[in-house]
DNA sequence: ATATATTTGTGTTATAGAACATAGTTCTAC
DNA sequence: GTAGAACTATGTTCTATAACACAAATATAT
């Protein structure tokens, strides 16, 4: 009975918070240079250590940008939502931080604007407002990254991870009931999101739920005690 | 005998790598607006949560970018050499990364051209290329401030001390005996930039000399073997 | 020059969190 | 709808590294 449907996704001029910088000229070119991509759940949109051949726009979904460490462990980046750009800081840097330093996977099936990297730095050569929109995003990601190496070497379990679900709570939302964090993850993903084992991860949630402060029911996470969480984000 | 020294130190064209991108006009205002100040071994240049006045240019001396973490434990962020720009991602951020996120020590004397914010600003927003270095710039600080997270949290003791070490000798490079290391560090400091404590830095850095790799004495230090520093660096 | 503070060095103990082991549970695919 | 795989859960052991304690060596200030 079901129909293959045609996925709704917003027009680039839509979601692209900076079109309004671009000249006539310069949308018109946006718009002939951008394709619109879709992906499942699950799959790989770059991988690290790949030539970056687009910047990316991400309209539909979510997905995780993380990188493969020592031993293959994973370590959680960036969490991205729809309007997010991505894949831009690898076509820019040069010497050993040129290319995807990092990996992009769809958390859900998601929908991605592909613009060509001589698309964008066309574009960022001949518009310095345009450009210093891309600056202001390196710049409150860089203070996120050195923000997280803070954290992240120095926060105890239980701080890193109160840490990591009001992040969630910020960057995805609450569903309806006002509890729910609007986001499903995988108990793996939570712990390579604060960087710690799987097992870990199980066990600070069942110790945050008997202590009333979430409430757990698969990968459903409520917050019940948000002031508690920030007390523990804070003094571990 | 000592008469008082005028400190000799470069013009601002002569160390400004991207003085080129500039037009006449934009160099006279940057020349008219940028200011020389000189700070003292061990001088504070800038606080965390300050409101950021300054983009600056280092053009003497050796700098410390910190950020003082649970209970004041200490993280270098970035060492900073002649001709390095700092304090730019705190005018630059939004939202809650505005201000500056770290500290800015000199570990010698050094000197440095202070650019009002606002000077900055409007040269970025008036030059396209201008603009498109700095992007280039934040990227490659984002590119290793993300490294760094994955280095810091999953490397080990000895892999960590043996990458700082292998940083200081391609950021500082060699004194002339092509061994050297030609920055001086109090052991202190080369714990808060492995992520370690004073104590397993001074450990760690005599097992590397029992081991012949390194030669020590005192704050100098002297690379014997960086094959097995780079081995260490990479497989712990 | 001498006292005081800071830095370096080394041994000892304590512990947070990883590693391992094993089951129960829930997805996924044919 | 059943088999296998992947995920979740919990208990136990082990270890890397922090924390502590003290002494020796340097640096800094008066």
């Amino acid at each position: 009975m079901a129909k293959k449907q045609q996925i709704a996704v917003p027009q680039i001029e839509e979601v692209h918070e900076i079109w309004d910088l671009l000249t006539d000229e310069q949308k018109v070119y946006l718009k002939q240079s951008a394709k619109l991509q879709h992906f499942s759940k699950n799959d790989l949109i770059h991988r690290e250590g790949e030539i970056p051949t687009h910047m990316m726009l991400l309209v539909r979904g979510k997905v995780k940008i993380y990188k493969t460490g020592v031993g293959g462990r994973t370590q959680i980046m960036r969490m991205l939502k729809p309007n997010a750009y991505f894949g831009y800081r690898a076509i820019f840097a040069t010497n050993s931080y040129h290319g995807y330093n990092t990996n992009a996977r769809a958390f859900e099936d998601s929908s991605v604007y592909m613009i060509p990297a001589e698309a964008a730095s066309k574009l960022l050569h001949s518009n310095a407002n345009f450009a210093y929109d891309f600056i202001k995003r390196l710049a409150d990601e860089l203070g996120a990254s050195d923000a997280r190496i803070v954290t992240l070497t120095q926060k105890h379990i239980r701080g890193r991870l109160a840490e990591a679900l009001l992040f969630l709570k910020d960057n995805y939302g609450l569903k309806e009931d006002g509890k729910t964090i609007d986001i499903l993850l995988a108990r793996d993903d939570i712990a390579s999101l604060s960087n710690m084992t799987t097992s870990n991860a199980i066990r600070t949630l069942s110790t945050f739920a008997e202590e009333g402060i979430i409430e757990v029911q698969g990968r459903v996470i409520k917050i019940l005690d948000e002031e508690k969480l920030k007390k523990i984000d804070k003094l571990g």
